[in-house]
DNA sequence: CGTACCTTTGACGGCTGTCAAAGGAAGTGG
DNA sequence: CCACTTCCTTTGACAGCCGTCAAAGGTACG
């Protein structure tokens, strides 16, 4: 063992204590990390499903293009999170998944999926627990997305995202790393770019937030809070009665 | 072994081929199948988790009362569907679930699962398939309802729901049981009752369909997938490398 | 220092929501 | 089997959030 930690240790720790043996069989299915530059294609649409993706560093995205040629942004993905969870019992992509921000994955092949859950029920509960996470995630969106103003769908978006970075390691929310365009945004959220801007600028206007190319500066915690009306239960890690079946 | 089928059994034999091994141990996971009420509740918000269901006959669905009092729902649950998949690794449920017509429910404990997990990898890969199915439908209703025309939502809509009954049994589509009130598929789409009214009438002045209470009839099926821009890729059954590593 | 990408602005239109009320259909109890 | 109640559908009027189109101004990067 010539680590003492693995990125996917970290992610599917958060959810139950893990074993010495869960991590030791961790550290061995994980292929060798690799580094990939910003901008660069993990996987491309219709290809076979061959891997997962933890992210040791940097930021990726899963997307896919629309008939109307809009492109649609599915899922965020942070340093700790893994790529592909929804994909992985599929024959072929549906999305295509690229970085944001140049980083470092550590791939897992299909076949060390099903070792997991052939040899460690604790991890292949982690799993769950990690899949459903995703899906909450996708699930509060699209609830969100189909009665809040983009005003507060931004306000959400953004208070998800440093909740999710803050679950990772210690970040503040008054300034904070967020690699993703105006565009980017609209197309995460479904707004176009122009009315992105303007509810961006509005609530600059409002003394709310700032958002730079790179980075978004909150300056009314309390009023971003409110406009987001968040409820954080989807992204709860705890899941009590479940661990101590195993 | 008392019966010679289950309804859990014909959800996840739909992924795998299931050896006799893994039908006895559903068999003998499953709890007495009970029937309920249409309208009655499942389970409600913020109770514990306690158990998966798998629909024996009835339709069912999931939702949440939204901040300003607006009804969202999140799933619609059909025969051989499984309610409670996205919430089984929390502490709490975040939806309600309710049934829409009377039905049989054969209910699953967390432990059951459990003991699929420590026990079956193939059911487990299974469990994990039906669970991507569900996300998947999620993902395409949050992407649709960001980008396309409330005509377009619902035809969308017909048309998975179509090819979901198709799955379980041979339905079909110049007229089927649909026990989705207009204002219900206004909360399903996020879409108010209103509008949704309005583009039923109209297409339905277009010869494309026509809603009655209880059941649909498609007079055009041509004119309503080109209007649902329909991919049916996320609904894809298949599965194909990852039974081969079991 | 040019090229590509991102942000910003203005003008304009329309899809869809809201409010309010009436008409039907279904279910319930006497 | 009929009143009554509840739920669902339908219609009209009106407003507004947000999309589209087009173009200019900034910013990063090779």
């Amino acid at each position: 063992m010539y680590r003492k930690t693995s990125c996917i240790i970290n992610n599917l720790g958060r959810y139950i204590s893990l074993e010495n043996s869960d991590k030791a069989r961790l550290l061995n299915l994980e292929s060798t990390p690799f580094s990939i530059e910003g901008k660069e294609a993990i996987w491309h649409v219709n290809s076979p499903v061959e891997k997962l993706y933890s992210i040791q560093s940097g930021w990726a995205y899963t997307m896919r293009d629309n008939l109307d040629g809009a492109r649609q942004v599915v899922d965020i993905l942070i340093p700790g999170d893994i790529i592909g969870l929804r994909d992985f019992t599929y024959k072929n992509h549906f999305t295509e998944a690229r970085m944001i921000t140049r980083g470092t994955l550590c791939p897992f092949t299909q076949a060390s999926i099903v070792d997991i859950i052939k040899h460690s029920p604790s991890l292949t509960v982690a799993l769950f627990a990690a899949t459903a996470r995703q899906e909450s995630m996708i699930t509060e969106r699209m609830l969100i997305s189909m009665h809040r103003s983009a005003r507060s769908q931004i306000a959400h978006f953004i208070i998800e995202i440093y909740l999710r970075l803050n679950q990772v390691r210690t970040t503040s929310i008054d300034e904070f790393y967020l690699p993703v365009t105006q565009q980017m945004l609209g197309e995460i959220l479904g707004i176009s770019t122009v009315h992105i801007n303007r509810s961006l600028i509005a609530m600059e206007n409002d003394n709310i937030l700032k958002k730079s190319r790179n980075s978004i500066h909150v300056t009314d915690e309390k009023k971003l809070t409110d406009e987001a009306e968040f409820n954080n239960d989807y992204l709860s890690e705890e899941m009590d009665g479940l661990s101590e079946l195993l």
